[in-house]
DNA sequence: TTCGATTTGTTCGTATGTATT
DNA sequence: TAATACATACGAACAAATCGA
Protein backbone atom coordinates (compact mmCIF):
# COMPACT_ATOMS: atom_id res chain seq x y z
CA UNK A 1 0.00 0.00 0.00
CA UNK A 2 1.20 3.51 -0.51
CA UNK A 3 1.89 6.28 2.30
CA UNK A 4 -0.87 8.53 1.24
CA UNK A 5 -3.53 9.77 3.58
CA UNK A 6 -6.33 7.56 3.47
CA UNK A 7 -8.30 9.52 6.34
CA UNK A 8 -10.85 12.31 5.62
CA UNK A 9 -8.06 15.34 4.83
CA UNK A 10 -7.93 15.81 1.07
CA UNK A 11 -4.66 14.53 0.12
CA UNK A 12 -1.68 16.94 0.47
CA UNK A 13 -4.06 19.63 -0.54
CA UNK A 14 -3.40 22.38 2.05
CA UNK A 15 -1.22 21.30 4.66
CA UNK A 16 2.07 22.59 3.87
CA UNK A 17 3.91 20.50 6.53
CA UNK A 18 2.07 17.13 6.04
CA UNK A 19 1.87 16.07 9.06
CA UNK A 20 2.74 12.12 9.45
CA UNK A 21 -0.62 9.85 10.06
CA UNK A 22 0.82 8.52 13.15
CA UNK A 23 0.67 12.19 14.71
CA UNK A 24 -2.87 12.72 13.73
CA UNK A 25 -3.72 9.30 15.63
CA UNK A 26 -1.68 10.24 18.58
CA UNK A 27 -3.46 13.58 18.81
CA UNK A 28 -6.83 12.13 18.81
CA UNK A 29 -5.95 9.86 21.09
CA UNK A 30 -4.00 12.70 23.55
CA UNK A 31 -7.48 14.14 22.65
CA UNK A 32 -9.89 11.94 24.00
CA UNK A 33 -7.80 11.50 27.20
CA UNK A 34 -7.95 14.69 28.30
CA UNK A 35 -11.68 14.88 27.50
CA UNK A 36 -11.31 12.11 29.88
CA UNK A 37 -12.57 9.47 27.22
CA UNK A 38 -10.80 6.72 28.87
CA UNK A 39 -10.04 7.34 32.69
CA UNK A 40 -6.53 6.46 34.69
CA UNK A 41 -5.77 2.96 35.66
CA UNK A 42 -8.43 2.05 32.74
CA UNK A 43 -7.70 0.22 29.49
CA UNK A 44 -8.27 1.95 26.19
CA UNK A 45 -9.38 0.14 23.10
CA UNK A 46 -7.31 -2.80 21.96
CA UNK A 47 -4.77 -1.91 18.89
CA UNK A 48 -6.92 -3.81 16.67
CA UNK A 49 -10.20 -2.33 17.19
CA UNK A 50 -8.37 1.49 17.06
CA UNK A 51 -6.84 0.38 13.84
CA UNK A 52 -10.19 -0.56 12.92
CA UNK A 53 -12.33 3.06 13.92
CA UNK A 54 -9.26 4.79 12.90
CA UNK A 55 -9.24 3.22 9.87
CA UNK A 56 -5.48 2.91 9.76
CA UNK A 57 -3.19 -0.12 10.20
CA UNK A 58 -2.05 -1.89 13.48
CA UNK A 59 1.25 -0.64 12.97
CA UNK A 60 0.29 3.15 12.69
CA UNK A 61 -1.61 2.90 16.09
CA UNK A 62 1.55 1.05 17.65
CA UNK A 63 3.56 4.03 16.18
CA UNK A 64 1.38 6.68 17.79
CA UNK A 65 0.87 4.66 21.09
CA UNK A 66 4.71 4.37 21.52
CA UNK A 67 5.50 8.03 22.46
CA UNK A 68 3.06 8.20 24.82
CA UNK A 69 4.13 5.03 26.43
CA UNK A 70 7.79 6.95 26.32
CA UNK A 71 6.20 9.95 27.60
CA UNK A 72 4.58 8.18 30.16
CA UNK A 73 1.25 8.86 29.66
CA UNK A 74 -0.06 5.06 28.34
CA UNK A 75 1.34 1.98 30.10
CA UNK A 76 1.20 -1.08 27.73
CA UNK A 77 1.12 -4.61 29.38
CA UNK A 78 1.44 -7.62 26.97
CA UNK A 79 -1.53 -10.10 27.04
CA UNK A 80 -3.62 -7.55 29.02
CA UNK A 81 -4.18 -4.42 27.12
CA UNK A 82 -2.65 -0.39 26.95
CA UNK A 83 -3.64 1.89 29.92
CA UNK A 84 -3.85 4.97 31.08
CA UNK A 85 -1.20 5.85 33.47
CA UNK A 86 -2.29 6.09 36.83
CA UNK A 87 -0.80 7.87 40.02
CA UNK A 88 -1.34 5.15 42.12
CA UNK A 89 1.63 2.83 41.61
CA UNK A 90 4.42 3.41 43.49
CA UNK A 91 7.06 3.10 40.65
CA UNK A 92 4.92 6.47 38.95
CA UNK A 93 5.45 7.87 42.41
CA UNK A 94 9.79 8.57 42.11
CA UNK A 95 9.31 9.87 38.34
CA UNK A 96 8.24 13.15 40.17
CA UNK A 97 9.40 13.26 43.58
CA UNK A 98 13.00 13.37 43.26
CA UNK A 99 14.53 13.56 47.29
CA UNK A 100 16.39 10.64 48.22
CA UNK A 101 18.53 10.15 51.13
CA UNK A 102 22.60 10.86 51.40
CA UNK A 103 23.22 7.31 51.75
CA UNK A 104 20.84 7.00 48.41
CA UNK A 105 18.25 5.20 49.91
CA UNK A 106 14.89 6.20 48.75
CA UNK A 107 12.09 6.05 51.29
CA UNK A 108 8.45 6.60 50.67
CA UNK A 109 7.30 9.43 51.94
CA UNK A 110 4.82 10.40 54.41
CA UNK A 111 2.24 13.60 53.82
CA UNK A 112 0.88 16.10 56.77
CA UNK A 113 -1.48 19.22 55.66
CA UNK A 114 -0.55 22.06 57.41
CA UNK A 115 -3.35 24.20 55.71
CA UNK A 116 -5.76 25.20 53.00
CA UNK A 117 -7.27 28.21 51.69
CA UNK A 118 -9.14 29.95 49.32
CA UNK A 119 -7.90 33.13 47.56
CA UNK A 120 -8.24 35.32 44.01
CA UNK A 121 -5.48 34.67 41.63
CA UNK A 122 -2.58 37.43 41.76
CA UNK A 123 -0.22 37.93 38.93
CA UNK A 124 2.26 35.16 39.36
CA UNK A 125 -0.75 32.98 39.31
CA UNK A 126 -1.85 34.46 36.35
CA UNK A 127 1.57 33.91 34.31
CA UNK A 128 2.05 30.37 35.43
CA UNK A 129 -1.34 28.80 35.27
CA UNK A 130 -2.39 30.98 32.47
CA UNK A 131 -5.56 31.60 34.81
CA UNK A 132 -7.77 35.05 34.66
CA UNK A 133 -6.08 37.30 37.77
CA UNK A 134 -8.97 37.38 39.92
CA UNK A 135 -10.65 33.92 39.36
CA UNK A 136 -10.24 31.65 42.55
CA UNK A 137 -7.57 29.58 43.59
CA UNK A 138 -6.72 26.83 46.53
CA UNK A 139 -3.58 27.44 48.62
CA UNK A 140 -2.60 24.48 50.02
CA UNK A 141 0.71 23.53 52.41
CA UNK A 142 1.80 20.11 53.18
CA UNK A 143 4.55 18.65 54.91
CA UNK A 144 6.48 15.61 53.03
CA UNK A 145 8.06 13.71 56.13
CA UNK A 146 10.97 11.25 55.68
CA UNK A 147 11.61 8.41 58.26
CA UNK A 148 9.62 10.70 60.64
CA UNK A 149 11.28 14.15 60.36
CA UNK A 150 10.33 16.88 58.28
CA UNK A 151 12.21 17.56 54.67
CA UNK A 152 9.77 19.02 52.31
CA UNK A 153 7.41 21.72 52.62
CA UNK A 154 5.28 22.15 49.53
CA UNK A 155 2.80 25.54 49.08
CA UNK A 156 1.08 24.56 46.63
CA UNK A 157 -1.60 26.56 44.08
CA UNK A 158 -4.08 25.17 41.73
CA UNK A 159 -6.73 26.87 40.24
CA UNK A 160 -10.67 26.21 41.81
CA UNK A 161 -12.01 25.85 37.78
CA UNK A 162 -9.89 22.38 37.23
CA UNK A 163 -10.65 21.14 40.33
CA UNK A 164 -14.44 21.80 41.55
CA UNK A 165 -15.90 22.04 44.89
CA UNK A 166 -11.95 21.15 45.97
CA UNK A 167 -11.59 21.80 50.09
CA UNK A 168 -9.44 20.82 52.87
CA UNK A 169 -11.18 17.73 53.67
CA UNK A 170 -10.44 15.84 49.93
CA UNK A 171 -7.15 17.25 50.61
CA UNK A 172 -6.42 15.66 54.03
CA UNK A 173 -8.34 12.29 53.65
CA UNK A 174 -6.87 11.32 49.91
CA UNK A 175 -5.11 8.14 49.93
CA UNK A 176 -2.14 8.03 47.97
CA UNK A 177 -0.12 11.04 46.05
CA UNK A 178 -1.65 14.42 45.23
CA UNK A 179 -1.10 13.82 41.83
CA UNK A 180 -3.43 10.69 42.23
CA UNK A 181 -5.97 12.78 44.12
CA UNK A 182 -5.75 15.31 41.08
CA UNK A 183 -6.14 12.24 38.77
CA UNK A 184 -9.11 10.19 40.59
CA UNK A 185 -11.53 12.84 41.64
CA UNK A 186 -10.30 15.80 39.20
CA UNK A 187 -9.86 13.83 36.48
CA UNK A 188 -6.37 15.87 35.80
CA UNK A 189 -3.31 13.75 34.88
CA UNK A 190 -0.65 15.40 35.58
CA UNK A 191 1.58 14.19 32.67
CA UNK A 192 5.18 16.64 33.25
CA UNK A 193 6.42 19.07 35.34
CA UNK A 194 9.22 21.48 35.16
CA UNK A 195 11.63 22.77 37.92
CA UNK A 196 13.59 25.55 38.41
CA UNK A 197 15.83 24.97 41.67
CA UNK A 198 17.95 27.22 43.72
CA UNK A 199 19.41 28.06 47.17
CA UNK A 200 18.58 30.16 50.04
CA UNK A 201 18.08 30.79 53.48
CA UNK A 202 13.90 29.91 53.84
CA UNK A 203 11.82 32.38 56.02
CA UNK A 204 12.17 31.72 59.55
CA UNK A 205 8.58 30.08 59.57
CA UNK A 206 9.33 27.71 57.00
CA UNK A 207 12.83 26.65 58.65
CA UNK A 208 10.88 26.19 62.41
CA UNK A 209 8.96 23.55 60.25
CA UNK A 210 11.25 21.94 58.97
CA UNK A 211 13.25 21.94 62.09
CA UNK A 212 16.03 23.81 61.11
CA UNK A 213 18.16 26.21 62.68
CA UNK A 214 18.25 29.68 61.45
CA UNK A 215 21.12 30.40 59.00
CA UNK A 216 20.74 27.18 57.60
CA UNK A 217 20.40 26.89 53.82
CA UNK A 218 17.70 24.70 51.96
CA UNK A 219 16.92 23.99 48.72
CA UNK A 220 14.07 26.42 46.70
CA UNK A 221 11.98 24.66 44.08
CA UNK A 222 9.70 26.17 41.92
CA UNK A 223 7.29 23.59 39.76
CA UNK A 224 4.77 23.80 37.26
CA UNK A 225 3.09 20.57 36.49
CA UNK A 226 1.22 20.05 32.92
CA UNK A 227 -1.31 17.76 31.61
CA UNK A 228 -2.00 17.05 28.24
CA UNK A 229 -1.21 19.34 25.61
CA UNK A 230 1.37 21.28 28.07
CA UNK A 231 -1.49 22.94 30.03
CA UNK A 232 -0.39 23.95 33.21
CA UNK A 233 -2.43 23.26 36.11
CA UNK A 234 -0.70 23.41 39.54
CA UNK A 235 2.21 25.85 40.51
CA UNK A 236 3.84 24.52 44.00
CA UNK A 237 6.78 26.04 45.52
CA UNK A 238 9.23 23.30 47.89
CA UNK A 239 11.34 24.03 50.39
CA UNK A 240 13.65 21.52 51.62
CA UNK A 241 16.29 20.91 54.12
CA UNK A 242 18.95 18.75 52.17
CA UNK A 243 20.54 18.08 55.49
CA UNK A 244 20.15 14.77 55.28
CA UNK A 245 18.55 14.59 51.73
CA UNK A 246 19.69 15.37 48.02
CA UNK A 247 17.73 15.85 45.04
CA UNK A 248 18.22 13.35 42.46
CA UNK A 249 18.64 14.39 38.81
CA UNK A 250 19.29 11.52 36.25
CA UNK A 251 19.61 12.34 33.52
CA UNK A 252 19.49 9.58 31.75
CA UNK A 253 19.06 6.59 31.33
CA UNK A 254 17.38 5.07 27.95
CA UNK A 255 15.39 2.51 29.66
CA UNK A 256 13.77 -0.38 27.68
CA UNK A 257 10.42 0.64 26.38
CA UNK B 1 8.05 -14.83 7.19
CA UNK B 2 8.02 -16.23 10.72
CA UNK B 3 9.36 -14.24 13.52
CA UNK B 4 12.46 -16.62 14.44
CA UNK B 5 15.98 -16.22 14.51
CA UNK B 6 17.52 -16.45 11.40
CA UNK B 7 20.85 -15.68 13.11
CA UNK B 8 23.80 -17.88 14.37
CA UNK B 9 21.60 -18.97 17.93
CA UNK B 10 20.12 -22.06 18.13
CA UNK B 11 16.95 -21.26 18.16
CA UNK B 12 15.54 -20.94 21.38
CA UNK B 13 17.75 -23.36 22.37
CA UNK B 14 19.23 -22.40 25.46
CA UNK B 15 18.56 -18.92 26.54
CA UNK B 16 15.57 -19.06 28.67
CA UNK B 17 15.16 -15.27 29.08
CA UNK B 18 15.12 -14.75 24.97
CA UNK B 19 16.07 -11.42 24.59
CA UNK B 20 14.55 -9.96 21.22
CA UNK B 21 16.45 -9.69 18.46
CA UNK B 22 16.93 -5.98 18.23
CA UNK B 23 18.25 -5.38 21.56
CA UNK B 24 20.87 -8.39 20.38
CA UNK B 25 21.32 -5.97 16.92
CA UNK B 26 21.52 -2.47 19.90
CA UNK B 27 24.11 -4.20 21.70
CA UNK B 28 26.12 -4.88 18.90
CA UNK B 29 25.92 -1.39 18.09
CA UNK B 30 26.75 0.40 21.29
CA UNK B 31 29.82 -2.26 21.52
CA UNK B 32 31.39 -0.79 18.06
CA UNK B 33 30.56 2.17 19.28
CA UNK B 34 32.25 1.77 22.70
CA UNK B 35 35.07 0.21 21.00
CA UNK B 36 35.27 3.23 19.05
CA UNK B 37 35.24 1.79 15.29
CA UNK B 38 32.73 5.11 14.79
CA UNK B 39 34.06 8.15 15.91
CA UNK B 40 31.06 11.11 17.02
CA UNK B 41 30.59 12.93 14.12
CA UNK B 42 30.72 10.55 11.84
CA UNK B 43 28.00 8.25 10.17
CA UNK B 44 27.54 5.18 11.23
CA UNK B 45 26.62 2.37 8.08
CA UNK B 46 23.80 2.88 6.53
CA UNK B 47 19.96 1.07 7.81
CA UNK B 48 20.53 -1.10 5.08
CA UNK B 49 23.62 -2.20 5.09
CA UNK B 50 23.28 -2.92 8.77
CA UNK B 51 20.90 -4.95 7.73
CA UNK B 52 22.60 -6.87 5.28
CA UNK B 53 25.37 -7.21 7.58
CA UNK B 54 23.86 -8.21 10.34
CA UNK B 55 21.52 -10.20 8.36
CA UNK B 56 18.15 -8.89 10.17
CA UNK B 57 15.08 -7.06 8.66
CA UNK B 58 16.00 -2.91 8.14
CA UNK B 59 13.06 -2.45 10.69
CA UNK B 60 14.83 -4.45 13.49
CA UNK B 61 17.72 -2.03 12.68
CA UNK B 62 15.49 0.98 12.89
CA UNK B 63 13.87 -0.27 15.94
CA UNK B 64 17.47 -0.85 17.71
CA UNK B 65 18.58 2.32 16.57
CA UNK B 66 15.11 3.92 18.04
CA UNK B 67 16.30 3.75 21.60
CA UNK B 68 19.85 4.84 20.66
CA UNK B 69 18.48 8.13 19.09
CA UNK B 70 16.12 8.55 21.99
CA UNK B 71 18.79 8.33 24.27
CA UNK B 72 21.12 10.73 22.56
CA UNK B 73 23.76 8.61 21.67
CA UNK B 74 22.85 8.87 17.59
CA UNK B 75 21.02 11.30 15.48
CA UNK B 76 19.36 10.67 12.71
CA UNK B 77 18.98 12.77 9.54
CA UNK B 78 17.05 11.89 6.49
CA UNK B 79 18.21 11.92 3.52
CA UNK B 80 21.92 12.08 5.45
CA UNK B 81 22.39 8.98 7.38
CA UNK B 82 22.96 8.18 10.92
CA UNK B 83 25.69 10.01 13.36
CA UNK B 84 27.05 9.53 16.31
CA UNK B 85 26.53 12.21 18.68
CA UNK B 86 28.91 14.94 19.37
CA UNK B 87 29.25 17.62 21.95
CA UNK B 88 30.48 20.20 19.70
CA UNK B 89 26.47 20.93 18.65
CA UNK B 90 25.23 24.23 21.08
CA UNK B 91 21.96 21.59 21.61
CA UNK B 92 23.59 19.33 22.98
CA UNK B 93 25.36 21.43 25.67
CA UNK B 94 22.23 22.40 27.03
CA UNK B 95 21.52 18.47 27.16
CA UNK B 96 24.02 18.60 29.83
CA UNK B 97 24.66 22.11 31.08
CA UNK B 98 21.20 22.79 33.12
CA UNK B 99 21.85 26.43 34.82
CA UNK B 100 19.79 29.67 33.16
CA UNK B 101 19.37 33.04 34.38
CA UNK B 102 16.16 33.41 36.59
CA UNK B 103 14.27 35.42 34.03
CA UNK B 104 14.79 32.46 32.28
CA UNK B 105 17.69 33.36 29.58
CA UNK B 106 19.81 30.42 28.34
CA UNK B 107 23.25 32.10 28.24
CA UNK B 108 26.31 30.28 26.65
CA UNK B 109 29.04 30.06 29.42
CA UNK B 110 32.57 30.91 29.16
CA UNK B 111 35.17 28.58 30.58
CA UNK B 112 37.98 29.63 32.81
CA UNK B 113 41.00 26.85 34.00
CA UNK B 114 41.51 27.83 37.49
CA UNK B 115 44.10 24.78 38.24
CA UNK B 116 45.22 21.06 37.40
CA UNK B 117 47.31 18.94 39.23
CA UNK B 118 47.74 15.16 39.05
CA UNK B 119 47.08 12.67 42.39
CA UNK B 120 46.62 9.30 43.44
CA UNK B 121 43.42 7.92 43.59
CA UNK B 122 41.51 7.71 46.97
CA UNK B 123 38.69 6.07 48.39
CA UNK B 124 35.52 8.33 46.90
CA UNK B 125 37.61 8.34 43.36
CA UNK B 126 37.29 4.42 44.07
CA UNK B 127 34.15 4.22 44.58
CA UNK B 128 32.57 6.50 42.38
CA UNK B 129 34.33 5.80 39.10
CA UNK B 130 35.47 2.10 39.66
CA UNK B 131 38.97 2.53 39.26
CA UNK B 132 41.89 1.08 41.82
CA UNK B 133 42.80 3.04 44.74
CA UNK B 134 46.30 4.70 44.43
CA UNK B 135 46.03 4.78 40.61
CA UNK B 136 46.30 7.97 38.91
CA UNK B 137 43.71 10.64 38.35
CA UNK B 138 43.88 14.31 37.36
CA UNK B 139 42.30 17.20 38.90
CA UNK B 140 40.65 20.10 37.71
CA UNK B 141 39.46 23.21 38.72
CA UNK B 142 37.39 24.90 36.12
CA UNK B 143 35.24 28.10 36.64
CA UNK B 144 32.12 28.94 34.51
CA UNK B 145 31.09 32.76 33.54
CA UNK B 146 27.46 33.87 32.65
CA UNK B 147 27.59 37.36 31.31
CA UNK B 148 31.15 38.11 32.36
CA UNK B 149 30.37 36.87 35.92
CA UNK B 150 31.43 33.97 37.84
CA UNK B 151 28.53 31.29 38.74
CA UNK B 152 29.72 27.67 38.77
CA UNK B 153 33.04 26.32 39.80
CA UNK B 154 33.54 23.05 38.83
CA UNK B 155 35.97 20.48 40.96
CA UNK B 156 36.35 17.26 38.25
CA UNK B 157 38.08 14.65 39.11
CA UNK B 158 38.92 12.47 36.21
CA UNK B 159 40.63 9.00 35.36
CA UNK B 160 44.12 9.28 33.58
CA UNK B 161 43.98 6.29 32.32
CA UNK B 162 41.00 6.50 30.32
CA UNK B 163 42.11 10.30 29.29
CA UNK B 164 45.85 9.58 28.33
CA UNK B 165 48.69 11.80 28.62
CA UNK B 166 46.44 14.37 30.00
CA UNK B 167 47.45 17.98 30.50
CA UNK B 168 46.81 21.01 31.51
CA UNK B 169 47.67 23.00 28.72
CA UNK B 170 44.68 20.56 27.05
CA UNK B 171 42.35 21.44 29.12
CA UNK B 172 43.11 25.44 28.64
CA UNK B 173 43.53 25.15 24.90
CA UNK B 174 40.47 22.98 23.74
CA UNK B 175 38.02 24.29 21.84
CA UNK B 176 34.26 23.58 22.93
CA UNK B 177 33.10 22.38 25.88
CA UNK B 178 34.97 19.84 28.27
CA UNK B 179 32.72 16.47 26.99
CA UNK B 180 33.74 17.61 23.50
CA UNK B 181 37.23 17.35 24.63
CA UNK B 182 36.77 13.99 26.17
CA UNK B 183 35.03 13.19 23.21
CA UNK B 184 37.37 14.68 20.23
CA UNK B 185 41.07 13.34 21.91
CA UNK B 186 40.30 10.60 24.10
CA UNK B 187 37.48 9.19 22.40
CA UNK B 188 35.49 9.01 25.33
CA UNK B 189 31.56 9.58 25.11
CA UNK B 190 29.70 10.78 27.82
CA UNK B 191 25.88 9.94 27.12
CA UNK B 192 24.66 10.01 30.80
CA UNK B 193 24.94 12.07 33.84
CA UNK B 194 23.50 11.21 37.09
CA UNK B 195 23.24 14.94 39.56
CA UNK B 196 23.04 15.41 43.16
CA UNK B 197 21.69 18.18 44.81
CA UNK B 198 21.90 20.05 47.68
CA UNK B 199 21.85 23.24 49.60
CA UNK B 200 25.18 24.27 51.41
CA UNK B 201 27.49 27.23 52.21
CA UNK B 202 30.84 26.96 50.16
CA UNK B 203 33.92 27.04 51.82
CA UNK B 204 35.35 30.73 52.28
CA UNK B 205 37.62 30.08 48.99
CA UNK B 206 34.94 29.01 46.77
CA UNK B 207 32.60 31.52 47.73
CA UNK B 208 35.22 34.34 46.74
CA UNK B 209 35.90 32.54 43.51
CA UNK B 210 31.80 32.90 42.94
CA UNK B 211 32.04 36.72 44.12
CA UNK B 212 29.76 35.54 46.95
CA UNK B 213 29.67 37.42 50.91
CA UNK B 214 30.28 35.16 53.80
CA UNK B 215 27.07 33.14 54.66
CA UNK B 216 25.31 33.49 51.16
CA UNK B 217 23.80 29.41 50.54
CA UNK B 218 25.17 27.89 46.89
CA UNK B 219 23.67 25.55 45.48
CA UNK B 220 26.47 22.24 45.68
CA UNK B 221 26.47 19.21 43.11
CA UNK B 222 28.06 15.77 42.82
CA UNK B 223 27.76 15.05 39.39
CA UNK B 224 29.08 11.02 37.86
CA UNK B 225 29.41 11.01 34.09
CA UNK B 226 28.86 7.61 32.39
CA UNK B 227 29.73 6.82 29.01
CA UNK B 228 28.19 3.67 27.16
CA UNK B 229 27.00 0.92 29.01
CA UNK B 230 27.21 2.84 32.09
CA UNK B 231 30.45 3.29 32.34
CA UNK B 232 31.44 6.03 34.85
CA UNK B 233 34.17 8.64 33.55
CA UNK B 234 34.18 11.63 35.28
CA UNK B 235 33.45 12.98 38.66
CA UNK B 236 32.36 16.77 39.45
CA UNK B 237 31.89 18.41 42.64
CA UNK B 238 30.10 21.90 41.44
CA UNK B 239 29.25 24.93 43.18
CA UNK B 240 26.57 27.24 42.08
CA UNK B 241 25.61 31.20 43.11
CA UNK B 242 21.74 30.78 42.61
CA UNK B 243 21.70 34.59 43.25
CA UNK B 244 20.77 35.06 39.98
CA UNK B 245 20.62 32.02 37.94
CA UNK B 246 18.61 28.74 39.07
CA UNK B 247 19.00 24.96 37.92
CA UNK B 248 16.21 23.92 35.33
CA UNK B 249 15.04 19.97 35.45
CA UNK B 250 12.46 19.70 33.22
CA UNK B 251 11.25 16.30 33.34
CA UNK B 252 9.01 14.67 30.87
CA UNK B 253 8.91 12.52 27.48
CA UNK B 254 11.27 9.33 27.51
CA UNK B 255 12.20 9.79 30.37
CA UNK B 256 14.40 7.73 33.32
CA UNK B 257 12.99 4.35 34.83
C1' DT C 1 -5.58 -28.11 34.73
C1' DT C 2 -6.13 -27.39 30.17
C1' DC C 3 -7.52 -24.83 26.38
C1' DG C 4 -8.74 -21.21 23.54
C1' DA C 5 -9.62 -16.35 22.76
C1' DT C 6 -7.67 -11.87 23.29
C1' DT C 7 -3.95 -8.57 23.40
C1' DT C 8 0.49 -6.85 23.05
C1' DG C 9 5.49 -8.01 21.39
C1' DT C 10 8.70 -9.24 17.69
C1' DT C 11 10.20 -9.90 12.99
C1' DC C 12 9.88 -9.90 8.36
C1' DG C 13 8.73 -7.92 3.82
C1' DT C 14 7.21 -4.36 0.55
C1' DA C 15 6.00 0.05 -1.34
C1' DT C 16 6.26 4.77 -1.36
C1' DG C 17 7.41 9.53 0.41
C1' DT C 18 10.89 13.01 1.31
C1' DA C 19 15.42 15.07 2.15
C1' DT C 20 20.25 15.18 0.80
C1' DT C 21 24.05 14.99 -2.24
C1' DT D 1 18.51 14.25 -12.58
C1' DA D 2 19.72 10.16 -10.32
C1' DA D 3 21.30 7.70 -6.45
C1' DT D 4 21.24 7.25 -1.56
C1' DA D 5 19.30 7.29 3.06
C1' DC D 6 15.99 7.87 6.35
C1' DA D 7 10.58 8.30 7.19
C1' DT D 8 6.01 6.62 6.80
C1' DA D 9 2.53 3.15 6.09
C1' DC D 10 0.60 -1.23 5.27
C1' DG D 11 0.25 -6.19 5.91
C1' DA D 12 1.36 -10.83 7.54
C1' DA D 13 2.87 -14.35 10.64
C1' DC D 14 4.13 -16.01 14.88
C1' DA D 15 5.49 -15.51 20.01
C1' DA D 16 4.31 -14.60 24.64
C1' DA D 17 1.38 -13.11 28.34
C1' DT D 18 -3.19 -12.94 30.28
C1' DC D 19 -7.63 -14.43 31.51
C1' DG D 20 -11.77 -16.85 31.70
C1' DA D 21 -14.41 -21.01 30.40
Amino acid sequence: MPAHNSNTDPPAAGNLVATPLYRAVQLRITRALAAGNWKPGEAIPSEAKLAGDFKVSIGTIRRAIDELVAGRILVRQQGRGTFVAAHTEDRTLFYFFHIVGKDGSQEFPVSELLGFRKERADANDEALLGIARGSRVARVRNLLKLADRPVVLDDITVPTERFARIDEDTFRNREGTIYGLYQARYGVNVVRISERLSAAHPPAEIAAILGMHANQPALHIRRVAYTYNDSPVEYRLSWINTADHEYLSDLWKTAPR
